[in-house]
DNA sequence: ACAAACCAGTTTGTGACGCAAACCGTTTTG
DNA sequence: CAAAACGGTTTGCGTCACAAACTGGTTTGT
């Protein structure tokens, strides 16, 4: 088993943390969320969410667009085609790393 | 997509992380491992490695034999029943996930 | 009309963590 | 007998995840 294979070493830590893998997962069937419905799905704090969205968008991997409904703020999310790539090739190492441990 | 389905809440964090996964990995190919052994096939500095293995063991994953070759320290460490279990149990977390976000 | 409660988030504070550099006691080498 | 090497451990530092507190605005109650 070469370790090189395991594919370990250059995880995308951005993805690779749970609540992010979560959203970037929600956000992967869906291609529009809001603030609110994020949270409803994840069961994150409002102030968790808002870090971890931060940093998807820092990233490049999600763009957010704020703008209202009615007259109270909302907070849309989509994937980039960035942000859909790393987490394509983040699951694509998991894959191989079960492969890999599998024999 | 049910979210708890994905079960990415309660991802064990002592495995998750990337260094341990890889040294839990390899202690679940070989049984016995010493450090230095550890250190090659990780490429983790030694400062991280005894980190990582302190955490490890903390969590009542590994096993940490201190002895001596000749005159030299030497540590070794193997996965106890606990540890194999948790392995076990994050990588079929993680095939449920992948198969859970591939269709 | 004015306060109290609510809404949709953001900012702040804190404890834990990952990492590498510095260190330590011992042993071999020049 | 210095000095470098061995086999690790401890320290220091920047970063992070998380929840509590806060903010700016809106609705509700009286």
């Amino acid at each position: 088993m070469s370790h090189e294979l395991l594919g370990l070493g250059d995880l995308d830590r951005i993805i690779h943390e749970p609540a992010r893998l979560l959203i970037v997962t929600i956000l992967s069937t869906v291609e529009k969320a809001d603030f609110l419905f994020l949270q409803r799905e994840t069961k994150l704090t409002k102030g968790n969410l808002s870090a971890h969205l931060g940093k998807l968008e820092e990233a490049g991997y999600i763009k957010i667009e704020k703008t209202f409904k009615g007259k109270l703020p909302l907070t849309i999310c989509n994937l980039t085609a960035n942000g859909r790539k790393a987490f394509e090739q983040y699951r694509q190492r998991l894959i191989q790393f079960i492969d890999t441990t599998s024999k």
